[in-house]
RNA sequence: GUGGGUAUAGCGUAGCUGGUUAACGCGUCAGUUUGUGGCACUGAAGACCGAGAGUUCGAAUCUCUCUACCCACC
């Protein structure tokens, strides 16, 4: 039997709200893995890997991240969550003694959509490592994460596609919420077991709506009385609806969320969207787009985005971002960059995805900082456009 | 020296029983990427078809000459 490390009598589950600017909001989230400084950005590491060749040793070192994310359903398929387990748990498996948010599989109903088939008790998948049957519902979801023993555990939900006609988007919510309390049930039976990993696990529970503010609101209302989720995450956004209007969504959800627990905006995104997101109260973020669009050559920097495979760079001595101390920045120069991206060098990604997080991770840092120094509102209009542009120099 | 073969974008090839703006891959250039199945996807530029002559309404395509390269035999 496994030998549990973490006490149960603790409550870990506390929000302190620091100071304030508007809806942003400054805070600070004590799990059993450490507290995580809010706003936070959540590194994307799907199958307990960040992509591009990026430890959990680089990650903690030196590309500032608090926060690690991986994937209920990836991980479940492989190696199997059984492993996992058996293995002491995800923060053992990868060496990352920091939060891990485990993703609950929700996504993926979405996003491999060819692959699956909905109804009432959960949802059944092909694989799409070798197409063998998968069930998922909350209570699977749930064992699941428990297994992986992160420090946060997502509520399966279904994200609603967009455009979705209302009435699917309100018998979808309807049954996100049945699945919330059955995700409540089986969470807190298994933090109950002895040979749970980490029965302080956390759950959060998720809104959805698609873009419909009426069922926005009633979603929101509803799963707030749902007293046992130590967070709420909005969901079913940046899916190809328009900026402005998930802008909205969050402004019209924004009211109905608990001002004493977190707020996480899942999957999002752009540099812009987390400053506009947080201008609107958001606490959590995550995204593929630092490390995927590193991979594929974009990178992120104080003055803009930069394609670093173009044919400009081929010449230039600077670093990716002059601004810039991450470990790529401070020590390769955009042409050999370019160079390595030409060329197809596995080292090319691998600079560029710790470049990104980096900058992300210190964009968040660097809006923290704002907020502390109560100048967040200067900081917004100072950057907020021009980060998302493409940087001309 | 004789016989045979090949010459089409930067590279490798398709088209060659003659018929509209010569196709494809790689490379080049540019762009996309939002709770990551797929290191992926989209687009653009670029050759007047080895050189010259001929047949024909019309030639990358047929004929002749030349040049270069490859193979075989002397």
């Amino acid at each position: 039997m496994f030998m549990r490390t973490i006490s149960r009598r603790n409550n870990y589950h506390m929000f302190r709200l620091i100071k304030q600017e508007g809806a942003a909001r400054r805070g600070e989230f004590t799990t059993v893995h450490g507290t995580i400084q809010t706003p936070v950005f959540m590194n994307v590491g799907t199958s307990a890997a960040i992509k591009g060749g990026i430890s959990s040793i680089d990650l903690a070192d030196e590309l500032k991240c608090q926060v690690e994310l991986c994937n209920t359903y990836h991980l479940h398929v492989r190696p199997g969550d059984d492993i996992i387990y058996k293995m002491g748990g995800l923060h053992k498996f990868m060496n990352w003694h920091r939060p891990i948010l485990t993703d609950s599989g929700g996504f993926q109903v979405f996003s491999l959509a060819k692959l699956r088939r909905i109804k009432e008790e959960g949802v059944y998948f092909n694989s799409h490592v070798d197409g063998r049957k998968i069930f998922m519902g909350p209570e699977e979801s749930m064992r699941i994460q428990s297994n992986l023993a992160s420090t946060i555990a997502m509520a399966f939900d279904e994200c609603v596609e967009n455009p979705a006609e209302h009435s699917y988007s309100k018998r979808s919510c309807e049954r996100t919420t049945r699945w919330l309390e059955r995700c409540v049930t089986e969470m807190k039976r298994l933090n109950s077991l002895e040979t749970t990993i980490n029965p302080q696990q956390m759950l959060f529970g998720i809104n959805q709506g698609c873009t419909y503010d009426d069922l926005r609101v009633e979603h929101m209302k509803r799963i707030r009385e749902i007293d046992y989720c130590a967070g709420f995450a909005i969901g079913g956004l940046a899916v190809g609806e328009p900026t402005d209007v998930m802008y909205h969504v969050i402004e019209k959800v924004e009211p109905y969320m608990p001002a004493d627990k977190p707020r996480y905006l899942m999957g999002v995104g752009t540099p812009s969207n987390i400053i506009e997101a947080v201008y609107r109260g958001v606490d959590f973020f995550d995204c593929v787009m630092p490390s995927r669009n590193a991979r594929h050559a974009t990178v992120f920097t104080r003055n803009g985005i930069m394609h670093a495979h173009n044919k400009q760079y081929e010449l230039d001595e600077r670093p990716l971002d002059p601004e810039c101390d991450c470990p790529t920045c401070r020590n390769f120069s955009r042409a050999y960059i370019r160079h390595l991206f030409k060329s197809n060098e596995q080292l090319a990604g691998r600079l560029a995805v710790q470049h990104n997080l980096y900058f992300y991770n210190t964009l968040m840092e660097r809006i923290r900082e704002a907020l502390d120094e109560g100048r967040f509102e200067q900081f917004r209009n100072t950057y907020s456009e021009r980060l998302s542009k493409k940087l001309i120099d």
